[in-house]
DNA sequence: AGAACAATCCAAAGCGCTTTGGAAAAGTGC
DNA sequence: GCACTTTTCCAAAGCGCTTTGGATTGTTCT
């Protein structure tokens, strides 16, 4: 039978744009029953579901997004506006989560929305998004400790989760925090442990949320020890390789230097081994580090390895975190009606060669 | 009058989804003509034009993305399909690509569509963006040396726009690169001229076409010295801190170890750097570095500053190329029959403390 | 066998925009 | 004042999908 493959795939030849229409005349059904078919609707019987499955995934037909989403009003993209800090900074912290949510998005379906806009603008597009319906859904990152973006989605109905959180109702929308806190405590403690009483935080920006819980546990850490608090030993930036080195340089000019550093990101941290360097002093052996890491894929060993790592930190994935984020956010727009989620993950520890070895 | 401010726009109210067969409803116009004013077209006088527009402003109606997409069969959307490589490592020079790429499609009013997808998986994302005409068109990054992503997307028919070049026929298709060839004669020039003869190369992944052609000048400027080349000094890997670091350890294990490293970018070269203080050298002094520079906004001083510069660099701002890649395709979208653009752009040498100061 | 019911399938009405092909109104030259 | 061009506006037909409200056919029960 000459036409037995007739609906095989062909590469050579200029895929024309087949549209339900089309196809449901040449599977001889209507067009509903083929959409019913292809989205999986129980009221179409088996042996039809296959055929049609069979003819499209032949044919190579696609559904079009834009008639799929004018017709459901869904778009399939979650909108991710990235703040670019006021000095162009645009945070590296960012496609490693997206590389976790992408996966999450992949495996349902939908698409990423990308806007990157000044700290400040972000309202405005969230707006522009719930008006137009550009976007399912959105994951707010880097929340201040003044949000207003989460009152703002809660009133224009957009379905979100905040990486991170703020403000005192938690309970009220779904986020996905590290404890900070937690974190930054044990971490001093762990210095404390080791015999370190004037220790220093290179923090980050502390109009960030995280940032302010991460001082907020370093002083619960000295507060607890009886160290009392120096603010000479804090400071706070975006997190750049430039400014760890530079506030290391500092650190270590003061009077009573501190004999550790914490640090808020690997990147500042980066930097502090570098000032430790030019100053002829030896990360882990005159001066002690640890810092929080992200795990970003681009400062990981390759191969994961058996070496013990460079840095002693306070570690959680921010890929893992991504994925996660995208899995809520995904979970609340199937269902609105669900609750919010909130998860609170723990760092861990990790052993490294800027501390004590113990 | 009561009704003279009923257009402005209402905070408290929750906005009506208001479209437009509503706004020419209430203006009594058609839609063609609402449409029409909207739109900037020249048959609908300026008078009601301003009186249409300010009617859409004040009742805040934005115009449906899917309806037009589908109407017009633009999508007024950008596809950027980030590889993630083998080993999970996603590339963070892509932020700050794209927070360039933004500028010019926030100007232009388009948005940018994310995938992130295992190197190798991106022809069938493209072949998806075409066939369900997702996007307007694509940026390609990290072209390979072979490379048939090109060949591909010229055959479906979609606008793109190279980040980097790769085969032969680099005029049949629009790509904005860095002379990455003549940016590593010079860098590997200036090392010479400074009298090292035994220079390292630690390269990108030299399945990429820019990595191949650094190496190419790299080994240019060896030959033009009449040095002979030794692939004992030359390594590749995905260009990552720790890459750096192990082939710098490797490279100075060496019978005759290099005096010179050149870094492929600057995050190796910080691994390298780690490395030389771990063996107790001193980037500058005892071994020269230099690396190419990105500027990624990360790894800059936080204010442009007057301070000389820690690396010396081969320097050209990925922000910039991004920019200027969406700029390139928003203009072959606009304008499909225009023939392609090529750009190359030369790299600066920056004299920072990691060569012998001039 | 006829009624009642479930299982399949379909015609047609949107979703909110753009655009074609005119029609009505206004301006022009004689 | 009339024919003619230009300006200004409109009705209606899509774009390609989903979904409502039946219609048709096949099964089962009495």
């Amino acid at each position: 039978m000459i036409n037995s493959n007739r609906f095989e795939k062909s590469e050579t030849m200029a895929s024309a744009p087949i549209n339900l229409k089309k196809l449901s005349e040449i599977l001889g059904l209507s067009q509903t029953t083929v959409s019913r078919a292809l989205n999986g609707f129980p009221e179409v019987s088996e042996k039809t579901r296959v055929r049609v499955q069979q003819a499209a995934d032949g044919l190579n037909y696609r559904p079009s997004p834009s008639a799929a989403s004018l017709a459901t009003g869904k778009t399939r993209a979650i909108g991710h506006v990235i703040p670019i800090s006021e000095h162009r900074m645009i945070n590296p912290h960012f496609s490693d989560f997206l590389a976790g949510a992408s996966e999450a998005y992949a495996a349902a379906g939908y698409d990423i929305l990308l806007r990157m806009a000044p700290a400040g603008e972000e309202e405005d597009i969230y707006r522009d998004f719930a008006s137009r319906r550009r976007v399912d859904g959105v994951v707010v990152h880097g929340p201040k400790t003044v949000e207003p973006r989460i009152d703002l989605l809660k009133s224009i109905n957009l379905p979100f989760v905040v990486h991170g959180r703020s403000g005192s109702d938690t309970d009220t929308y779904s986020w996905l925090d590290v404890n900070n806190l937690n974190a930054f405590q044990q971490g001093t403690q762990l210095l404390i442990d080791q015999g370190h009483t004037r220790i220093a935080l290179v923090n980050g920006l502390e109009s960030m949320n995280f940032a302010l819980r991460r001082r907020a546990g370093f002083e619960a850490a000295l507060e607890a020890n009886n160290i009392a608090a120096d603010s000479r030993y804090i400071c706070s930036a975006d997190m750049t390789e430039t400014y760890g080195h530079d506030a290391t340089v500092a650190q270590l000019a003061l009077k009573n230097p501190p004999t550790a550093l914490m640090f808020a990101s690997i990147l500042p941290a980066m930097g502090g081994v570098r000032a430790l360097n030019e100053l002829g002093l030896r990360a882990g052996k005159d001066v002690a580090i640890i810092t929080y890491d992200d795990q970003l894929s681009f400062l990981q060993s390759p191969d994961g390895e058996n070496t013990t790592p460079f840095f002693t930190s306070i570690s959680s994935s921010i890929q893992a975190a991504g994925k996660r984020v995208a899995e809520m956010l995904l979970a609340q727009i199937d269902d609105s009606s669900r609750s919010p989620l909130n998860e609170l993950w723990e760092a861990e520890i990790v052993q490294g060669q800027t501390t004590k070895q113990t």
